[in-house]
Order: C-alpha cells, then structure tokens, then sequence
DNA sequence: CGGCGCCTTGACTGGATTCAACCGCAGTGG
DNA sequence: CCACTGCGGTTGAATCCAGTCAAGGCGCCG
C-alpha cells in the first residue's frame, strides 16, 4: 500500500498485519473531524474518501481525494486546526493503523537514520501536498474543461502506482456532484463539460469506470506535467 | 521568528545567530526553483514572498504568500516533484538557515522528545497546510468578494503572529496583478472588488498600508474561523 | 519631457451559475 | 406486479459574475 518507501521484512509484515482486518464503512461516514487534534491513524485499504470544508451557507469544498492506500490521520496536530473533514465518498475499507505510527517514531536512533515507514509516511505527506498545489491552481487558474483533464490525469498517476489502472481504464465511483465540489463548479456545467470531453473523444466512461482515450492530448489541454518531473 | 514553540536558550541563542546577518535580495527573485530536490533551507526576515506555479501559457497562480518570520526551503523532497518555485514580492531579507535544520535534526534522543526547533519547524508546516487548505476553498467556492475578504483577515492574523499589525492596520507591499494571481483573479475584477470593499467601509487603503476597519463584518462576509477553532 | 508601472474606467463578451423541468433506473412496498 | 419514490444524469433558458480589450490617468524617475 504504501509504496513510497523500501520498507524491511518486519516492517512490511506489520503493514500487512495491520491491513489484513480492514472494517467496512458506508459512505458519507465521517473518519476525521474537522479540528480534531489527535485523529487515529487510520489507512483506506478500499474505497474513495476526502477531505473537504463545508461554508456556512451549505458549499462544499472538497480539498483533496483520497485513494485506496492512502494514509489517513498520521499527523497530530498542536491546536485543534481546521485542516477539513475527512469523509467517505463510497462505501470503503478502513483499518486502524496506530501501530504503523508507533513503530515509525520508535527504532530510530537519531533521527538520521529514519525507519522504512517514517519514510514513506512523510513522502505521502509530500505527495498530499503536490495535490493541494495542484488543486489550487486548478482552481485558481484553469477553465473547467482544463480542470477536468488536469484532474483526471493525477487520478490515473495514482491509482497507476497502487496498480488500478489497465490501459488508461479505471474505476470511477464517484458523482458528479462530488466532482462539482472537488472542481469548484456546479453540477449543471460538471455534467456539460465531461460530455463535451465525451464528444471531444478525449475519455469514455461506462457505468462507475472510465477510460482516458487520449492522455497525450489531455495532457496537453491541462498542461499536465507528471509527477516525475518535467 | 518562529515562535511556534518553546525554544530552549541555546536554540534562541542559535535562530539570533543565524538571522543576525540577513541578506538583500531585490524584488521577484527566485529563492528556490521549481522542483529542486534539496533547496537551501533559509529563513524570510523581512519582505513578502510566494510560491507560484506558471502555467506553459503564461498564466500564473500564487499558491501560498510567505510573509516575514516563514521558513522557506526546509522540507528536503525525494524525487524532484513540482511544489513551485518560491520567488519574492518585495524586495527582501532573507537568512541562510541550514544550521537550523541540522540542529532541530540532532539533540534527538529518540524522536519522542523532539527538540524546540523541530517542533517549531512541524508547527511551520502545519500551519502553511492549513493556509494551502484556506486558499483551496477561497479559488474552489468564494466569490471575489468573498475571497479577498477571506485572504485580508488570514493575512492580519498571520501578520499579527509576528507582531505587524496596529489596530488592525498592516503594511501592503503587493500590487494588485499580484493579489490576482493569489486570488485566481483578473487584475481588472481585483480592482473593482477592492473598490467596492473600500466603498462598503471595510477597508481603508493608504499608500502601501491597509486597515481593516470592520473585522467581525469581514469575517461575516468571508465565513472566516481564525485559527483558533470554532 | 518622456517612459514606465500601477491603478482605474467603460464597453463588450463569455464562461459558469441558477432555476426548473424531465428522464431513466433501481429499490421498495402496497 | 406495478405504482411510487429517490437519486443521478441531462437539458434549456435566463442571468450574472468575471474576463477581455482598450484606453486614459497619475505618480515617479531617469
């Protein structure tokens, strides 16, 4: 799951431990509370889920989505910071995952010399924030039909690197209103602009899986740089 | 400067020491580029400063604003990911600061107990998520209004943590082409949005000061929860 | 004076929202 | 068995917030 790291022998064992009793959640099931100092280590073995921020006067942000292996909740946080909600977008796979942290904070001499998982921890850190720099200028800077191909192309790099993707196949188990409130858009013009991706013949999507039939040119619209650099 | 946790005397001594000899650096310099792996970590003493990302069209987004007392550079980053490059607003002074790093990194006994500095620097960290996580729902779901409402009452809190701020009244180094590109804003909608917050009494602008002269009506506007929680 | 950076203004355009309605489908219960 | 309901997707029309284009003003400085 978290592949970020070489992680040992004993440290992927405890992982697999860890992650060999998920518990199932429905959706819109709240993992995180919005503040909440010191959530349970948590790691989404299967399902979508979010953080998001909801206004006063009802509008949602979704901040960023959470992917199958995704760590959940690993950071304790001083003051009690509004950091979002961390809710389930589908039904989902859950585990506890307090031994994960504990075992990363603990076997480090100094802390030179860090442990597999503290490792990869912190580059899911890393990856959680290359995300938000994306959300923000999606938001900030891009047109709709930019947004969606931007995004949709960071959906394919990630679930490629849990290996959930086939040939630019994947599944696609959310709504269009979730995607309005991921994008900043309305559902109305949500809906408009994946048909015209549609009509462009840019992706297919059949039932809760879509297809990206053209990722250069998506590329190309969402000026859409790969996470390995340029 | 970074006040964010108790600092020993021999770590205060140390943060004296290394920002005792600031350096000049002009205007829209660039501090880190766009996807260095191991950046100098340094320490913005005075000035504004920003990470942006450029689109291939020209199109820029500011992510986040780094105000005087903001470590910069400190995270080293596995691979070479595309964080955006950290580029002045102001003219500056900016600290060399890799011996903090190395400090908050020693002394360690297991990371258990973590020094002042470490934690100062986790605290930084947290903090510019919690401002990335702000600027996602300002671009993703506040109208102009809404959002430079919003951004004016994060940036009086931020410049009060270090002291800068009198009456609800602080200095405002930046243009407006330069708040747009925050904002996710055309300069000439920024503009009439300004004039319009100036004419609804909520701000006053002088030269390059501001005063926020109705804080709570401000907040109202913005759906703004300072840091401290509900 | 002339040029430049920044702010300002007006007119026009257009991307996106809103409101409202309709459709197809799956679940559900009388 | 089938009306009823709810959800998600789809459409059309009207509206509006914000972008674009273009021009002018003001202060500063060489």
């Amino acid at each position: 799951m978290s592949g970020y790291a070489r992680l040992t022998p004993d440290e992927e064992a405890l992982l697999r431990q860890v992650t060999a009793r998920p518990v199932a959640v429905p959706a819109r099931a709240e993992l995180v509370r919005d503040g909440e100092a010191a959530p349970r280590p948590q790691v989404l073995v299967e399902g979508w889920a979010c953080r998001q921020r909801l206004l006063a006067d009802g509008r949602r942000q979704i901040v960023v989505v959470l992917l199958p292996g995704d760590p959940i909740g690993f950071d304790l946080r001083r003051r009690s910071l509004s950091f979002g909600s961390v809710t389930t977008l589908t039904p989902a796979l859950v585990c506890e995952a307090g031994a994960l942290r504990e075992r990363a904070a603990s076997r480090g001499t100094p802390p030179d010399r860090e442990t597999g998982l503290a490792a990869a921890l912190r580059q899911a850190r890393e990856m959680e924030e290359i995300w938000l720099v994306n959300q923000v200028v999606r938001l900030g800077r891009q047109t709709a039909y930019e947004r969606v191909a931007h995004f949709l192309l960071e959906l394919r790099e990630r679930l490629a690197a849990v290996d959930r993707v086939q040939e630019n196949r994947f599944s696609f188990p959310i709504t269009q209103e979730v995607l309005a409130d991921a994008l900043g858009l309305s559902v109305v013009h949500m809906n408009r602009t994946m048909q015209q991706l549609r009509r462009d013949g840019l992706v297919e999507q059949r039932a809760t899986a879509i297809t990206l039939r053209d990722v250069p040119a998506l590329a190309s619209i969402a000026d859409y740089a790969g996470a390995h650099g340029p």
